[in-house]
DNA sequence: AATAAAATTTACCAAAAGGTAAAAATTGAT
DNA sequence: ATCAATTTTTACCTTTTGGTAAATTTTATT
């Protein structure tokens, strides 16, 4: 084998679309289990695929649940770098955020979903990571904003507490979705409800900011 | 046996406290595993009984959680009543509501939790109590913020989405503090996080309802 | 067609988990 | 002190669960 990319036989294939299969089932009985509480059983069982084959793929729970979180997290990562494009004003910033943030949750409730049982169980796995790779980007998103603030774009706004702000109000689209549908009278949350989510989200963010209004 | 309240005889009050400390035991583990990832064993360890005798008090674990669900639920149905007291403002109810919102995440940060848990999946044992008891309370506190809208007291805002955007916004420091301890570079969070929190919250929210600023 | 590699199934297993049943110990009331 | 009620412990039992090992079947290569 003197390729890198390796050949795309009609088994290497099927192999991937098995294991994204699998990584959805997962996906899908971890965010309503959270680790502990799920069993390969059934993540097989959705997958529909025999628990003996589920391990021959992944041949144990514990890298199944690290591959299901790190998938969430390479989108997230791709997606949430706070960058300023040069002439950009905060405002802009600030909605296109928003917008990407309230996207994932409405596009991958089930990864946003395990994500959230993880780290209310007290990130045990992810630990790590939120201390190597989210805590430095959190530290420079903070700086930029207070950066605005000195130079008199925004208003005095707490940074730290914006962020976390706007991401419980974005997630909570995800996680609480049940919530929201009985509240709403909806059996589910339709792609209408997001926008106006999204809207009345970003409205409260950029208000709390002191831009002006739309 | 005539008297409606039982003797507090030593032995009453020994079950008394020996419950509220399996309560609490319980709390704990569930709110770090969930209800499926929790073992009877394992709150029986940290209540410092043995399971059996666990089992002797609570009979079996689904008992065991609804039990502390609806202590959690009795608690902020007390606490998070909107109610309207004569004479007061809409900013004056709002941050009285985002204090004892934030409050609650401070004082029963495990309790916050199994109620997350537990709607992240799906709420199994909980819909029931939703529809039955938030919805109806729900749908009058949207009532009134749209009455305060009518009479021009507050801006233009969506009603449903605020009350979404205030209970996700509070609840996130109970249930994600290990990000922000993380994020903040901070064991705990102490009291003056919650204030300055609170602050940032109630700030956020105020100018999102165009009150003028405190 | 033959052989190697990959995928799937079958057969087990030890540990964990939720409980039941009953014996033993402790406490309360007379 | 005695007897009943309550509490705690001891002994089990069944089901679930994560996982091993090996046999079998399917697919790719020559």
């Amino acid at each position: 084998m003197l390729d890198k990319k390796e050949k795309r036989t009609k088994q290497s294939v099927n192999r991937e679309v098995l294991e994204s299969r699998i990584l959805r089932a997962a996906e899908i009985v971890f965010a309503s289990k959270g680790f502990s509480g799920s069993s390969m059983e059934r993540i097989a069982e959705i997958a529909k695929i025999s628990k003996q084959n589920l391990i021959y793929y992944f041949p144990n729970k514990d890298l199944l649940y690290r591959r299901v979180l790190k998938e969430m997290l390479d989108i997230w990562i791709e997606k949430l770098s706070f960058l300023e494009v040069q002439g950009e004003t905060p405002e802009v910033i600030i909605r296109r955020y928003v917008s990407e943030k309230m996207a994932l949750s409405r596009l991958y409730p089930n990864g946003s979903k395990v994500f959230a049982h993880e780290i209310i169980s007290g990130a045990p796995v992810l630990k790590e990571y939120l201390i190597s790779h989210l805590k430095p980007q959190f530290d420079r998103d903070v700086i930029l904003v207070k950066s605005w603030i000195n130079k008199g774009l925004i208003d005095c706004v707490d940074p730290e507490h914006l962020f976390f702000t706007i991401w419980a109000a974005t997630q909570t689209y995800a996680d609480f979705s049940v919530q929201m549908e009985v509240l709403l009278g909806k059996n589910t949350l339709e792609e209408a409800d997001f926008q106006r989510a999204e809207d009345a989200v970003t409205e409260f963010v950029v208000r709390a900011l002191g831009a002006k209004k739309k």
